[in-house]
DNA sequence: GTCTATAGCTGGATAGAC
DNA sequence: GTCTATCCAGCTATAGAC
C-alpha cells in the first residue's frame, strides 16, 4: 500500500532526525514521489502526524493490555510493566516521543485520536481501581492518582533514558538498571503484606 | 547590552513556539536589529543555543544549592525540591526543554557547557551520599543511582505536568497534586525510621 | 557594529495538465 | 493518481560597503 508506505517514511525519518524534522519533501523522495502527490494520500503533514499519533496510540494500549491481560495489576508485574514502557521508547522512539512528548510545536491531535489517549488513561485507571478494590495496593490515593503517580516513575526512567543514552541497551546504563528499585518502591510504599 | 537583550528574545521565542522555533529572523526582529548584525555577538544559532543551555544549568545549579545549603537533604526537604524542579520547569520552560529534554535536532553542549551539566549531577551525587553517610537514607543503592531514582520520579512528574497541563497553577491540576506522595514514596521505602 | 545584497537552500501547499 | 510548474515563504550564513 502505497499508504502505508509514506507512513514508514515519515517514521524513518522522525527516528533518525528528530520528529520535529519531518519534511514532506523528504517524505516524496523516499517514496518516490512528487511531493504534491502526498496530498492524495494526506490532506496535510499535520494530518500525517495525527495519524502515527493515533495508530501509536492505539499500538501500545494493545500492548499494555496485553501484557496485564494474564496477570492483573500485581506487585510482580509492576518491572515488567515499566521495562516494557522503556522497550517501546527504544524501539519506537519516534512514537514515543511523538505520543507522550509532544514535541511538535503547533500539533494537536484530532478528537478522534484523543479518544485513543484517554482511552489508555482510562485503562490504567480500571487497573488501578482493580487492584486497590482488591486490596493488593493501599495507596492512599484514588486510582487515577495511583496511575499517574506510577507513570511519572516509569516517564521519568525512560524520558532521562532516551534523552541522556538513547543507546544503552536495556540492562546498563545509568536507569534501566533502576527498574528493579523503581518497583520496590512502589512495593515497599504500598503494598507491603502484613496487618493494616 | 545588546547581547544579553539577544537572549532574551530568543527565549521569549522559545517559550512561545517551543525551543525548537527558534530563529535568528526573528530574534533581529525583535532586537531591531538585521539577521546578519547579530553574528556580531554569536558565531551561529548553536552558539546562542549553547549560551542559553550553559546559563539555564548554572542557574539551576545554584537555584538548587541554595534550597539544599541550609537543610542538607533530609526527608522533609524532599518535597521542596521536587517541588523547586516544577516551579523551574513552569517558570522557565524554555530552559527546562533545553536543558532536560533535547528537543533541538543536531544541538550538541560544548565541552564547556557539559562541565556544568555533569556538575550538577556531582553536586546530587555528593549530597545523597551525605544522606547515606549520616544514615538518613536507606536506599540499598549507591549514591549516584539513588539520585538518578529521585531524579526520575521528579522528572517525570515535571515532564508530564508540562506535557498535559502546561497552565495549571501549583497547587492544582493532576500532577503536581501528588509531590507529598512522590516524596512520601521515598520516605516510606528509604527513610523509614526505627530499627533496621 | 550595522547595514544591503545575496547566496543557497529548505519548506508546505495549490493549480491544473495528463 | 501522478505529474510539472509555481507560489510564497521561511531559514542560516557570508561578502563586502559604510
Amino acid at each position: 500500500m502505497v499508504r502505508e508506505s509514506i507512513l514508514v517514511a515519515a517514521r524513518d525519518i522522525m527516528r533518525a532526525e528528530g520528529v520535529g524534522a519531518l519534511s514532506l519533501n523528504e517524505v516524496a523522495r523516499r517514496v518516490g514521489m512528487k511531493p504534491p502527490s502526498l496530498y492524495t494520500y494526506f490532506a496535510s503533514k499535520h494530518a500525517l502526524y495525527d495519524e502515527l499519533f493515533r495508530g501509536g496510540m492505539i499500538t501500545y494500549r494493545r500492548r499494555l493490555a496485553k501484557l496485564l491481560q494474564s496477570h492483573g495489576l500485581t506487585a510482580d508485574v509492576i518491572p515488567a510493566v515499566i521495562a516494557d514502557y522503556m522497550a517501546f521508547a527504544d524501539e519506537n522512539p519516534d512514537l514515543y516521543a511523538l505520543l507522550f512528548e509532544r514535541p511538535v510545536p503547533g500539533f494537536v491531535p484530532s478528537e478522534e485520536s484523543m479518544v485513543e489517549a484517554r482511552g489508555l488513561l482510562e485503562d490504567g485507571e480500571r487497573w488501578w481501581q482493580q487492584a486497590l478494590d482488591a486490596g493488593i495496593a493501599r495507596s492512599g490515593l484514588d486510582a487515577a492518582a495511583t496511575r499517574d503517580l506510577v507513570l511519572a516513575l516509569m516517564h521519568g526512567l525512560t524520558s532521562l533514558k532516551r534523552a541522556n543514552e538513547p543507546d544503552a541497551p536495556i540492562g546498563s546504563g545509568r536507569f534501566s538498571p533502576l527498574i528493579p528499585a523503581a518497583a520496590g518502591l512502589i512495593e515497599a510504599a504500598w503494598m507491603r503484606q502484613g496487618p493494616e
